[in-house]
DNA sequence: GTAGTGTGACTGAGCGCTCGTTCATAATTG
DNA sequence: CAATTATGAACGAGCGCTCAGTCACACTAC
């Protein structure tokens, strides 16, 4: 069983069959990411999650103890997510003096495509309990995690010139917060320039440290 | 009377005295700084930031409406006091070559001592109501403008190579956000990095892509 | 077949409480 | 005393969450 739903089983349930309680969820999490996108996740209402899901409040208990649980569940699916798309562009560019630049414009475009979730996580993480908290972050963590593997690997064959641990690990965060950035400053950057012209410039950028 | 403060009076008091007006502010704003990144500002109540200011509830409501009131004074604060930082560096560092990664070692420094607050701000704006998350964004456009300012003055002093505007946004832009990077992934990177291994490494970072 | 019984998913009125805000009143100031 | 500033009890809307109860269905007994 993947880590990710194994996650997601320890938060208790009144409901006994498994695969009801995964069904279930999934619809919880579809109901509520729009409206915490929307309203932020303190001005949402479990009556207005419940009523969005299709359910009775009580049957939303059923499937979670709290609303943070609720939380914890929408951002688990997000980073699932977005791990999963990076996982796809980093496979698909294995090696040569190109794919950091594919593999940085393939992220960077599902930054741009997961916008609104990757700032729900942003402003919402906090609100959090503190045992989650920790969760959300070391999945932060293991997608930066990501990038340093794909760079040691590109270094390794030679593609890109020998750096330091520490380097190669700050540039992966660099990369990661860039296509973040994306999501937060969109409503200024999207006025000045196109998610390709941002791709095309960062990537410069990136390089650049690079000797690229 | 500089830009600001008259920010600050659009608020409306039910106190006639300005002078008094601005110094409870300042107190109101200075209660509840901490409060509001120990516990949040959804989980920060009127009565504890009254309490910590010395107030009574009804006399914090004479010189604030509401208590989103609260946290915009707040927000305006804290750029007011990393914009006076940015300004002192900027205004240190005028010519030469290595005037940029002064700049830059400077303000991350301001990030640094700020840590808290700039987080605050990333966690909190969305809670402002439309009309003042717009004068706290114009607030961090103003100060990414500083970095543009100083890197045009550079580049036209012969410090720098020549780029386009966009570039020059784009890099300000970097720097920014690779300041703020230090706040809000530093429960992460203080493992690895010290403030000043951090700042060297990303001075490299963004000196390679003007090549320097 | 059908009456009886048990189980587990589901319902929603309502409890208990917190919180932002107000206002009648008091204290202070000049 | 008049104006201004300060107090804090009171208000009431709204919230997360519970729980007594319903319902559909499966299994058993005869």
């Amino acid at each position: 069983m993947p880590t990710a739903t194994a996650s997601k089983t320890d938060i208790e349930t009144q409901v006994k069959n498994p695969e009801l309680v995964s069904r279930r969820r999934r619809q919880i999490v579809d109901a509520a990411v729009p409206l915490f996108i929307e309203k932020g996740f303190h001005k949402t209402t479990t009556r207005q999650i419940a009523a969005a899901t299709g359910f009775s409040i009580g049957l939303l208990y059923e499937y979670v103890r709290s609303k943070e649980d609720v939380l914890y569940l929408v951002c688990e699916a997000i980073h699932q997510e977005v791990e999963r798309g990076v996982n796809d562009a980093l496979r698909r560019h294995e090696r040569g003096r190109e794919a950091l630049a594919a593999m940085i414009r393939e992220y960077f475009l599902v930054c741009h495509r997961m916008n609104d979730h990757i700032l729900l996580i942003y402003q919402e993480t906090q609100s959090l309990p503190p045992h989650w908290r920790k969760r959300v972050l070391e999945n932060e963590v293991r997608l930066t995690g990501l990038f340093v593997n794909a760079l040691a690997r590109l270094i390794a064959h030679g593609d890109l010139p020998k750096l330091t641990e520490q380097s190669i690990e700050l540039v992966a965060h660099n990369i990661t917060v860039l296509g973040h950035m994306w999501t937060f400053r969109r409503w200024f950057l999207a006025r000045h320039y196109s998610i390709e012209n941002y791709i095309a410039l960062q990537t410069g950028f990136i390089l650049g440290l690079l000797g690229g």
